[in-house]
DNA sequence: TGTACATCAGTGAACGCGCGTTCACTGATGTAC
DNA sequence: TGTACATCAGTGAACGCGCGTTCACTGATGTAC
């Protein structure tokens, strides 16, 4: 059935909504445009009037994850980097996927992807880092340089907690992780 | 056709060699079994007088990956911090997942898998530690912690380096991780 | 404002494909005498 | 040492399944008069 345009255009936002979580939730390979679909209420047949391909929508659905994350640290200029440090290494950010740290979440699977999702991944780099710029000191060129080591450091020790079995070896790497971090930061 | 008793051992480590470098290279769901048991010359069929599935041969992969990891820096004893972090950031290094670190290769993917595969992360990340503890200074305590936080610190920047596209900020956050990592180790 | 018709968002069946897994079979290996 | 037979590693066809994608169709929306 035909659905009103302003409707269609919900929908199609809706469905990069729930592609930005799921593809989080459980990589690109885990989620079926069937699941998908069915999440947001429509059927598999009707993808493909809204997007060209699976690829162009784990390009969107990437895009808009960024975006989503972006948004907090931008709405909380006032998050110091202990705040920002203490909220990224914490069990619910660990235990969300969903709505985490999308580098965090798609990094390992997006190396073995397309060009043009890797060209996304930069432009969520370059958020990240303005975000973690902004909350370190010294010149330009020292925060610039901090920025990048604290964004590897937070990332891999959100992966790696993520991964291991052991919850004591979990939190063991996020505290020395987010000591390391903020002893750098000054 | 029947085989040797010893050839039909080899050709099961041929396929989990095989598989610890494939998985590495293309994650768990880009290796179909058909793929891998050509790479070493069998047909399909054969899979499953070695294995239970291709969760257990993910099991057995991964295990014989973090061996081949740690006999690098077992062997070489003599190599420093320095000598191991310029390898593990270095571009060979990036651009070799089927031979390089499981952790990077892995970690991303494993986060989603069952919990006896998480184990294995354990035991790799215990012995990734240990080579970075006999490297650092300071007290046992100090050593671990030092060791904590550069795990975290290389590994998210090497996956960092492998996910982006742009070449030069690839190199940045390898880079910045290089220092805070030597800086730190003293 | 009301009617007639074109548009097109969404449906659901179908496509070919590769996946992990199973199984009857083959024939060289290993064993018993 | 030589023969007869049981074992079992590997083969290759087949299984059901879910994948991404296509398409003829439906019927409410939006438009023209």
């Amino acid at each position: 059935m035909k659905v009103s345009r302003a409707q269609a255009e919900q929908n199609r936002e809706r469905i990069v909504e729930a592609a930005a979580q799921l593809f989080r939730d459980k990589g690109f390979d885990g989620v079926g445009l069937n699941e998908l679909m069915q999440s947001v209420g429509l059927t598999r047949g009707g993808f493909y009037g809204h997007f060209e391909s699976k690829q162009d929508l784990a390009v969107k659905a990437c895009r808009e994850a960024f975006s989503a994350n972006a948004q907090r640290w931008e709405l909380e200029p006032q998050a110091d980097m202990e705040a920002l440090v203490r909220f990224y290494l914490s069990d619910a950010h660990r235990d969300n996927r969903a709505q985490g740290c999308t580098l965090a979440a798609l990094s390992g699977d997006v190396a073995r992807q397309g060009p043009e999702l890797r060209t996304v991944i930069d432009d969520g780099v370059a958020n990240f880092l303005r975000a973690l710029e902004a909350r370190s000191g010294g010149t330009a060129t020292q925060r610039r340089e901090t920025a990048l080591a604290t964004l590897a450091t937070l990332v891999g020790a959100l992966i790696l907690s993520r991964a291991v079995a052991d919850t004591d070896l979990s939190l063991a790497i996020r505290d020395a992780a987010a000591r390391a971090v903020l002893a750098r930061a000054g």
